[in-house]
DNA sequence: CGGTATATATAGCGGTCACTACACAAACTC
DNA sequence: GAGTTTGTGTAGTGACCGCTATATATACCG
């Protein structure tokens, strides 16, 4: 169980028949299929069998391949694997909180059951979809400019350009952890590119 | 024309009929489809038709698409697309080296005419087929070690986490183009892993 | 010229893609 | 109970996937 909001029925429910699967749940499953294989790859016939719905009751319930990525995508946000937000619970200025994301992504990136990388940053990689390509350069841009808007607190004439080099560290982490790099790779990275960002955060540029 | 060395007929050539296309013309043809779009995301009939060909000339050209993917791989390896042995061409050390490959790749992966990022590195990215992801993790491997390999010269006791920075650095560019980012965005992100990268070169570590 | 070898074009293979029409089953209101 | 609403299962839509069987056109050899 990693989310606890489910919707609970109202006191006088829907009049029709009631959904047989766990929506929350299937979620979830799709978000790990997404994540490990990439959007294209999975097909609507697989993620049917995997949350064990027919397709009827797939598009009753998420309207399309790509609504369902996008609760995906929403769900992925919210939960663990945002370790940006993560990185923020534990407070501290801005170098920590980077050093702190780094390291996460470090330790978080490297494959696990068959799942690597950043869904956020490469979930839709090479997709033929422009929906899927859409959700997820917004989903890129939210992180970016949460990124971005906390780095400004204190160094906001360069927040911009501090965000982008977080950002594109941490999308080479992600390729690099899809393509097979471990915990102890991706470590020595983010602690160089760590140190780096504090060196240009206390920079006078 | 960016390669010149057409295999020239043979004073008495075979005794069929000719082939009609270019098949170097093809190969650079389907090395920008596959940069542009992936592997998966472009097809065998879209590819006969840009190349002007139909489905049993393209098999007896090429075997299968994955075969195609493969000779473009080695089409991007051998020109200009491979900054590591462009940067290697102007001499020097090993830090003047890394440096002028990551600032080839700022200067060279953003967006030009549909394509950006590298080819090696992300043109096989979230391939549902293994042999264009095989393909494409060779490829990724020859790079990796021609990189070590260089590094090792100055620094044999650090040429495989060095070379591993690199890379990873590379693979957030590529992956940040392929994103949008420009030369604007890259290059200082380039600039800053130069004098890490050299920092780590001449520490004790 | 005949014979042979090679590339071509037409057409279509089996399979998968995302998605849906239709009828039935189940839960509500009254 | 009747009537309404909603989800489910069966089956199948047209389009595209990588790839190929077959026959024809074009070049070489002798």
């Amino acid at each position: 169980m990693t989310t606890t909001h489910k919707s609970e029925a109202p006191a006088t429910g829907p009049r029709g028949r009631r959904r047989s699967f766990d929506l929350d749940e299937a979620v979830d499953t799709a978000m790990r299929l997404f994540h490990a294989r990439g959007y294209d790859a999975v097909g609507v016939a697989e993620l049917g069998a995997e949350l064990g719905i027919k397709p009827p009751s797939f598009y009753a319930a998420f309207g399309s391949k790509a609504g369902l990525f996008e609760r995906a995508l929403q769900r992925y946000a919210a939960g663990e694997a945002n370790i940006f937000a993560k990185a923020l619970e534990e407070g501290g200025g801005v170098a920590a909180v980077i050093a702190r994301t780094l390291d996460l992504a470090a330790r978080l990136y490297p494959e696990r059951n068959g799942v690597a990388g950043c869904l956020v940053l490469d979930g839709a990689r090479n997709s033929a979809d422009p929906e899927a390509c859409a959700l997820s350069a917004a989903a890129k841009t939210a992180s970016r400019n949460a990124l971005r808007d906390f780095i400004a607190a204190e160094r906001p004439d360069r927040a911009e350009d501090l965000a982008d080099f977080v950002v594109i560290a941490m999308a080479g982490m992600s390729a690099a952890a899809r393509d097979g790099a471990g915990e102890s790779t991706l470590k020595p990275f983010a602690e160089t590119i760590s140190r780096a960002f504090q060196r240009e955060l206390s920079s006078e540029g």
